[in-house]
Formats: C-alpha cells, structure tokens, sequence
DNA sequence: TCAGTTAAACTGTTGAACAGTTATGAACGT
DNA sequence: ACGTTCATAACTGTTCAACAGTTTAACTGA
C-alpha cells in the first residue's frame, strides 16, 4: 500500500510498535519506559519520545504526566464507544457514496481480497475486514472522515489484539460484507442504514460488548 | 474551564501557540521554524519540536519531512469538509442525547453563555458558538466523539482565524442557535435533523463556501 | 530575466547531563 | 505475615552542544 517506507526514524520507531501493539506483542496495561526502548531499537531516547507522542496521539499509547508510556485497556464500555462512533462516520460516507453515485471499485476489490483472505490468520482477517471498510471511507473522498476512520481503525485494531479476538464465524462475516456491498450497489439508502445497522450490532455481540438479542443498551 | 494550567513545557508551548493561531497572529502558509520558536519561547529546541509535533496532530500546523513547520491553508474544499465531518459527529450526539433523553443542562447554559457574549468581540463570539456544540456533544456522553469534535473544532477556529471571519449577522446567530436548542428540547428527531441542516448550510454560505440558495454540491 | 552555484540556515538525530519525580526494595515495627 | 517508612535506584522532562544531510537564500554570470 504504502510503497515508500517512513520518512524518519522517529515514524520508524512508531512504525514498527505499531506493529507490535496490533499482534498483540504487549499486555494491556504494560508500561513501555522510553530509556529501555531506545536501546531496543538502538536509536536516541528523543527519537522515541517522538515516536511515543505519535503513538499517543493515536489512542495507542497512553501517557500520564509524569509516568512512562502505557498500553491502553480497553473496557466493554470503549468497545460500545468505539463502534458508536465509527458507525457515524461510516454512515456518512455511506451517503456520500450513495447520494453522489461514487465509484465503488476500491470496496468492490477490498471484498474480492477479503474472501481471498478466508482461510488466512486472524491478523489478516482483521486487516481485510477494516480494508473493507476503509475502502468506503476512501471512496468517499473526505480527507477528515478518512482521517478519523484511521484513528478509529487503530484502536479497533488494538482492541481486538487485546482482546484476543477471533472470529468465530468467517463465513458468515464475509457474507455479511457481501451484501453490505450489494446494498451499496443497489443504493438505498433505507436498505443500506438496515445493513450497516445490523452488521454493527452484529460485531458488538460477537464482541461480547452487548446481549445478544436483547435491548441495544447505550449504543443507539 | 481547565483550572490546573499545562502540565509540560512542551505542552505549554503548544498552548500558545494555539492561542496565536486563533487569534491570527500568524499568516496562512507561515513558517515556524523551530530553532526561531525555541529562542523565542526560551527553550531548548527538543521541547517546541515536541510543541510542534502536538499541533501537528491536531491539524494545527503541518510538517512536511524535512521542511520547516507550517500553518495551513484552508481552501473551499476544506472548509466543506470540516462541516461535512462535523454533521454526523454532532448528528450523532443529537441521536444519543434525543433517543436516551440526555440532560440538556450543559446546553442550555452554554446558549446562555452564548447570548452574553452577544456584544463580544469576534474570537468570544467563535468561541461562545463552539461550546454550545462542544456541549452537545459533552452530553451526549461518548469520549471519541468529543475527542473528534474538539479536533474539527480546533481546525474551524483556525480557518475562521485565516479567513479573519466576522459574523455579519449576531441575532441571526444566536436565535438559530436558540432554535436548535427548542427542537433538543421538544424531542423530535426529524425537526432536529431539519434544524442542523439548516444550520449547517447557512454556516457554509456565510463562509462562501457554497453557493446560496443553489444546491448543495459536495455537501449532503 | 533566468538558471546555476555557493554559502548559510535549518531539520533530524545523537549523546550526555541534570533536577525533580516515581518506582523499588530493604529495613523496621507491629 | 503484613503494613510503614525510608533510602536508593530508575525514569521522565528538559537542556545543551554537536553533526550530517537537506533546504533556503543570496549571489553570480549568462
């Protein structure tokens, strides 16, 4: 995707914690001291000081004044929060695309890779559910939307690496994105909400985050 | 509102430099070179890179490897698409606050706050009108939403500030705002709807950014 | 007026240092 | 065994000085 690696060592450094924190590498909680990473990657302790404050920034590190550079943990309720935001930023692109009659190539080849990831690791699930998804916000064409469904990505993915998710069901979370696809193509919007409704509700259960079946709680 | 100041250097700088940037003090386009900043704030360089990198975060400024900080440059397109992201953020605080019946105290005060304010100067009147949407968004109770909607609205404060944006129009301002409160009040999602819209738009053909009376563009 | 060259300025990074704060662990009393 | 107190070690936030590599600005000559 992203042809050209990072541009400095501090985005480097970030980089590579990043992927650590998505495979799940640390502990909820664990608290990262800059003076022993910097000897683990070898660089100046600015340099990672620089890249913690990214990291920060992007819900994947939390810092108290003071202290060192903790993981986040994440509790049922910003797993709600989570999925409570992210629908309404999905929805809009949703309508955007819609309304404006938008090129759905990008989400029509995130699906296709989608099935192709079936038998794949969870790892590449999760990165092919959210490639989905992200292509919908691309397609919409928003800088800010596409901005947000990042940072929100970012922490799903966190979320899920510290919850250990699995997904129980491949075949019905792919089917699911099919006809969240269709419902796009066919473009109603009734039809679409219906879907999106469903398929979130649908992820928060599977999460554990709200009963099955009964009352939505806090989320709608 | 936030009694204990900046906790860091670094944050304080940063702060500001916010303040600068809200007031205008600095041109769209302008270069902040960090080794200037850092004299002129008295401290070591390290601190106003970390000062920097905050803002930068926050849309405030942006860095391009290599090159010197810089303020941004709104353009129409921007300008849409901060208010095509701040719609469904706050729509989707509206839903939350309506559906659950959320206290609409914080609202209210902030209306009042806001009709105080009325013979202010431009900056008190930006800001006034941001906390009441801040506190909608506040009640309705969801971390990244206000999280997302403090970023939009940081980014709006400095467009205003580029664009040396003036309210032609004080009573229009405020009994808009007045009505979006009503429709909270009276519960009805679908007037609601009618009112942000409206809001909205009249915001955007205030700002020039689209056309008045003719249709929407990018926007809905 | 414009392209090319040179010098100065600036960024990204490093390493060492220091005060002040937080975590660790040992010693102590209960 | 358990909780306190205290000393020590470790860590954070910050500063400064330095250096290579890059960008900007000024200068030069056509």
């Amino acid at each position: 995707m992203n042809v050209i690696g990072p541009t400095s060592i501090a985005t480097a450094v970030a980089h590579q914690m990043r992927i650590h924190l998505f495979q799940g590498s640390f502990e909820p909680g664990e608290v990262l001291k800059d003076t022993a990473l910097a000897e683990q990657f070898g660089v100046a302790r600015g340099t990672v000081r620089a890249a913690i404050q990214q990291l920060e920034a992007e819900g994947l590190l939390v810092r108290l004044p003071g202290h060192s550079a903790r993981v986040p943990e994440f509790e049922a309720l910003d797993i709600v929060d989570l999925y409570r935001v992210r629908l309404p930023i999905e929805w809009a692109a949703v309508e955007s695309v819609v309304r404006r009659n938008l090129d759905l190539d990008l989400v029509q080849t995130a699906f296709e890779e989608m099935e192709k990831a079936r038998s794949q690791d969870r790892a590449q699930l999760v990165s092919a559910d959210l490639a989905f998804h992200r292509a919908l916000v691309v397609s919409s064409g928003s800088t800010r939307l596409l901005q947000f469904f990042d940072q929100i990505s970012g922490e799903t993915q966190l979320m899920m690496a510290m919850l250990q998710t699995h997904y129980d069901h491949v075949d019905d979370l792919i089917e699911e994105h099919r006809e969240l696809l269709e419902q796009l193509k066919r473009g109603n919007l009734k039809s679409c909400r219906a879907a999106w409704n469903e398929h979130f509700h649908s992820a928060l259960v599977a999460l554990n985050a709200i009963p099955d079946g009964g009352d939505d709680g806090l989320f709608f």
